[in-house]
DNA sequence: TAAACACCTAGCCAAATGGCTAGGTAGGGG
DNA sequence: CCCCTACCTAGCCATTTGGCTAGGTGTTTA
């Protein structure tokens, strides 16, 4: 998998010209060309890579060092996959810039994602034309880019007193997986190999991250922000 | 926004070119964008029209008379009317095949989309890029076309003694809805005005239909087939 | 007109859930 | 070293649920 070396070549602003290389991140093909037409119709832009797994994220970015990398978080099945490699992208490559290009819009996926590196956060559905071209370019010149709707999303959030974004844990995430099943606390019990307390611990501790009060609405909630 | 008259032109093949005339209805620029770049890459198409609302559909199809209309069926916050429109476009424009192009995929939407009058459906993830544009051709050719796993679902959903394709009724949805709100039963029977036990018979209906158990695995599966 | 459908209501009972208190371990970081 | 986090367990009790049976209405459709 690692690729080995290649760390030898300086990353970013390697070119003397002005063109902004960027690489696209998505599974979807129609995507990946939407993008691609965007922002090589007018600005001095063009895509230098496309990956469609996580891993091909890091093998891109490793062998092209884009200025900015535009991906979409949730590549295969489990989105938390996306954020951690926001981290590892950002901490491995920082002259690649990041700019999540999302399908869904929760503030927790966005807080966190900022939080581990990313440099800008747009809403697929939100976006304009022109917004997108005008975010790659802000995020490469070093700015923080939040979308149509995702700046006042966040906006609230932090208005809130309350600290509404803390994150689930990996066990919480598993209990809340198998309740979506329709699996009784017992049946997950068995099934994650801890007791039934246990399970109620995990979901009395998830209702209180995600405000809910209910198995129904936990499950609700994690899946509208893009958890499950 | 209504142009006016133009029905008076024979729709369909009305071209001595043999280029194909597409409507793309989807909200997202970037996806609009990507189908246009596909289509008109290599064959004989043209995107003569776009729409990013439901209203905008019909006066599109209407103004253009397309060959073929490429829809998103969630073009708002209410993925039935995008099953209405089905029905609706095949029903008054018959020269205008519909191909689906959805986010996810759902056995229950794709069997409901065709029996409404769909020719095609494909999943954007799933679909590779020569892909839409054979599958455009064979929907305008009066095939019906199954996109990437769209096919094998399908089949698995016939093979199935049960018809476990039953869609839900508005009443069933309303308290889905609720109970993803983490509502109780007797929260839900006061919001909607009826007796708990009503509640109860709703959701007891709706459980078999989905081939849920629990509440929990209700909204789960409500929400995967993009009926919330 | 009969059948089919969506819709509404009632009551029963075992099982599951939510909300709480009150503990325990192990690892990481200041 | 202590604090914080993730993780694990136990018990209590009121409330909610799942699953059932057994009715009712009005509308649409064959």
């Amino acid at each position: 998998m690692d690729k080995e070396g290649r760390s030898d070549v300086p990353l970013g602003r390697r070119s003397p010209m002005a063109t902004t290389r960027v690489m696209v991140a998505d599974r979807n093909v129609i995507t990946r060309v939407g993008i691609r037409s965007i922002l090589e119709r007018n600005s001095g832009m063009a895509v230098v890579a496309e990956a469609t797994s996580y891993e091909a994220v890091i093998d891109g970015v490793d062998e092209h060092g884009p200025d900015v990398l535009i991906i979409d978080l949730d590549l295969g099945d489990d989105t938390t996959r996306g954020l951690k490699l926001c981290e590892e992208i950002s901490d491995r490559y920082p002259n690649t810039k990041i700019l999540v290009l999302a399908n869904t819009l929760s503030e927790m996926i966005v807080v966190e994602a900022l939080r581990r590196g990313a440099n800008g956060y747009m809403c697929k559905d939100e976006v304009k034309a022109d917004e997108l071209g005008k975010g790659v370019k802000a995020v490469q010149d070093g700015d923080t880019v939040l979308g149509r709707g995702v700046g006042s999303l966040v906006a609230r959030g932090l208005g809130s007193t309350r600290g509404s974004t803390e994150h689930l844990t990996d066990r919480e995430l598993d209990v809340i997986r198998a309740v979506a099943k329709g699996l009784s606390n017992k049946q997950i019990a068995h099934e994650i190999f801890v007791s039934e307390s246990t399970v109620k611990f995990h979901l009395q501790n998830a209702s209180k991250k995600l405000n809910a009060h209910r198995r129904a609405e936990i499950v609700h909630r994690a899946t509208a922000a893009g958890l499950l």
